[in-house]
DNA sequence: TCTGGGGTCCTAGGACCC
DNA sequence: TCTGGGGTCCTAGGACCC
């Protein structure tokens, strides 16, 4: 087994495709003239509203303008931008190009991870060269370029993605994980956020070799038995090879909205309330499954936020019944502090025959670990 | 500087039953 | 009077990702 691994030998990978700049550069195929303008598209398009930036073109990173980042700070950093609203259908429709493109790939067995990427699993001999390939026939069918990082794990894939960005091809496995991810900090790793970092910083923690290298027990003790010793796996960039095409199969559709001017009069809380449920119903009887949980959230001016849950007695569409059921769990929370936000969720009955997809959707724990073999137990030293 | 909207998953702890 | 251990269901709350 451990003979001589030639070069050549065809082997399974995992490629991560993701597409560069993917919102702007969907808007710029039908408006040329933005080529190569500072472009921002996110909300309504109106950078004095509240609402942040979906996409920003990298002639508008130049000027420091990031994802995420609210239209009011975009305008500030670059005044000459243009600002574009966001039009979930136009991405839909150019999303599943893409995805029918790399789905026609031979051999390729595709996993949508959102509008603008994927895993593609395939065993070969050359990812690389099968990595320019999918880049050359994504342009051809869809004229928007793309990443793609090459991996012997999932994680390692999408990481190595960022450094060939952008219309490039970059490879991360076992044999350059510490040369290039060693010295970085942990919230460099896919499913390690703000909050993660800080608490593994408090343990000495802070670099991505001084995680893969961590203390068992104190990760335990820290995250708990399951998340603790997943974080040491993603320090040594371990995890989950297995590439699942089954189809997703929603748990839970909701409504929320920023309202631009702060919510006061129980009045007008109420009827936000009343028109979110009405919004939420619409996509249940679209599934065709009732809700059996309802979610409120709320966040208060000026940034605190905070949900409430509970389990219905018989499952519903009716909105009226997840109306009440949601201002209920608002009372006693708001004591006539002002609201900036309201979303309604519902998680829905389960399908026939209940969830089948055997994977998770991958970045939030270490559930994978149940979908048992994929490679998730290799190990390696720092 | 001002922070969207769509999701998923994990942990802790209380209530309840046997 | 003082009191087990295990299991399941439920809610609260936190964290992460695109």
């Amino acid at each position: 087994m451990a003979s001589a691994s030639p070069a050549h030998a065809a082997v399974p990978w995992v490629l991560h495709v993701d597409m560069d700049q993917f919102i702007a550069a969907v808007e710029i195929l039908r408006h040329p003239e933005l080529a190569g303008v500072p472009l921002v598209v996110g909300g309504r398009g109106d950078p004095t509203e509240r609402a942040v930036v979906s996409t920003a073109s990298y002639e508008a990173r130049e000027f420091g303008v990031r994802s995420g980042m609210p239209l009011k700070v975009a305008v500030r950093r670059c005044p000459e931008a243009v600002f574009l609203p966001v039009d979930a259908p136009a991405y839909e429709a150019a999303s599943a190009r893409v995805m029918e493109t790399l789905r026609g790939m031979p051999g390729a067995v595709v996993e949508v991870l959102g509008w603008d990427e994927a895993f593609v699993g395939v065993t070969t001999s050359d990812p690389v060269a099968y990595a320019q390939s999918i880049r050359a026939a994504v342009l051809e069918a869809t004229d928007l370029h793309c990443s793609v990082g090459v991996g012997d794990t999932k994680v390692r894939a999408k990481i190595a993605t960022d450094f060939g960005k952008p219309r490039g091809v970059y490879v991360l496995t076992r044999d350059n994980w510490f040369e290039v991810m060693g010295d970085r900090p942990t919230i460099a790793l896919w499913g390690v956020g703000s909050k993660i970092s800080q608490r593994l910083a408090s343990h000495g923690y802070q670099t991505v070799r001084d995680l893969a290298s961590a203390d068992e027990a104190t990760l335990v003790a820290e995250f708990g038995p399951s998340m603790g010793p997943h974080y040491g796996r993603l320090g040594r960039g371990v995890s989950s090879a297995t590439v699942d095409d089954t189809p997703w199969i929603a748990r839970a559709h909701g409504r929320e909205t920023t309202y631009q001017t702060n919510l006061v009069e129980p009045d007008e809380v109420a009827e936000a309330i009343r028109s979110l449920a009405g919004q939420v119903v619409e996509d249940l009887r679209r599934e065709g499954r009732a809700c059996q949980r309802v979610f409120l959230k709320v966040r208060f001016a000026p940034f605190f936020t905070t949900n409430r849950v509970r389990k219905l007695g018989e499952p519903t569409f009716d909105p009226q019944v997840i109306a009440t059921t949601a201002l209920d769990l608002l009372t006693g929370l708001a004591d006539d502090r002002p609201i900036r936000l309201l979303g309604v969720r519902a998680e829905m009955v389960p399908p026939e025959g209940g969830y089948v997809d055997p994977r998770t959707s991958g970045r939030g724990g270490p559930s994978a670990r149940s979908a048992g073999t994929g490679g998730g137990t290799e190990d390696v030293t720092p």
